[in-house]
DNA sequence: CTTCTACGATACAGACCTGTCTGTTTGATT
DNA sequence: AATCAAACAGACAGGTCTGTATCGTAGAAG
């Protein structure tokens, strides 16, 4: 039973660094703390994480697939309609972003920790966001409307707007407000002012 | 000449830790590095800021007068036209957000990079915030649609989302994108759907 | 001319960081 | 029983960080 890498050390490391580089930010946490925390020893993070920015990198990547799973099951149901599609999104993301222990998206806030576009990190950041606006865009296209990729567009800053304002938010204000604003985006898409 | 705080070297430390901060990030910056860039001794920026923390708050003050003061130039022609008023703030912030320095919003990098909500920068971050929206909820009144706080609120989330989706946008499209993304949440709130 | 304040330069303390090294223990496979 | 890979434990190196302390200088005020 090793070939097919059942790695209950790793994968506890990763839970364990996630969870403390979302709650307190990344360069916030030290290694340290992380196998503190997680029960294991330094060597172990070292060997199934190169460096620290593998396993950063590692985070986002554990973040987007978790991220994408919701996305999922939040539309699962509405393959059919695209309308119902994006109002389903939006009843996902709304009550997401009101938890008090929302504190942005991960994506974001590791690109707002390193500038540098080289990093592991960044990379996946990237992918995820230009991810989300395709699968956006492809709402747009089945909704029919006359220019899918600036609806788009539009849908995903409202989406990535929807993640940095939710400190802004009054409790479960958020999914009526976003709802709307993704009907009115749609229907500006839909009969051109 | 001392009474009226002829701070000359003081500016000079602020402004050049702001340009740091922006460009790196705040955590990655040391205050050996801003010392001799600004070719000051490091005594004179703890005599001018009490610790690191104050200076990153002072940063943000300086940069929230900076956005406030850009923000009165773009709207100061339009005071008796809403509508031209937000396409005129879009119209800044498009290129604003398009420009290759583009790091984001600097209260939402900060944000990103000290969860702890008693920061003194945090604090600073957040009036930002309240203020972008009770200003754009202003204009929604002038407006006369029929639940203003709602579209200040939607518009905030779009300006917001302006600021992180920057790196997504082609260039030259935002502008245009985000004027008539605008334009379909004012309708939207008009003749609600 | 004396005094005082701001500044430059630099050394330093104490803490923290990443990553490595050494050595021991455990547990599964052969 | 012997072997081997993986995990634990902890010291350590080399660097960086914030903030303080010390000392010398320059220039303005009185």
């Amino acid at each position: 039973m090793n070939t097919n890498e059942n790695n209950e050390v790793r994968d506890r490391i990763l839970a364990t660094a996630s969870e403390l580089f979302y709650r307190r930010g990344v360069r916030a946490v030290g290694v340290d703390l992380i196998v503190a925390d997680a029960g294991v020893a330094k060597t172990s993070l070292y060997r199934h994480f190169r460096t620290k920015d593998d396993l950063i990198a590692a985070f986002l990547e554990r973040e987007d697939e978790l991220f994408w799973k919701e996305w999922d099951a939040a539309t699962h149901a509405h393959a059919n309609d695209p309308h119902a599609e994006l109002d389903a999104l939006l009843a996902w993301i709304g009550p997401r972003v009101g938890r008090p222990s929302y504190r942005g998206c991960p994506q974001n806030n590791v690109a707002a920790e390193f500038p540098d576009g080289d990093h592991p990190a960044r990379k996946v950041a990237t992918a995820h966001k230009r991810e989300m606006r395709r699968r956006l865009t492809a709402i747009a296209e089945r909704l029919g409307v006359s220019n899918p990729t600036e609806l788009g567009g539009q849908l995903a800053v409202l989406f990535n707007g929807a993640f940095i304002s939710a400190p802004m938010f009054r409790e479960d204000e958020a999914t009526d407000l976003l709802q709307r604003a993704s009907r009115a985006l749609v229907a500006g898409s839909t009969s051109p002012g």
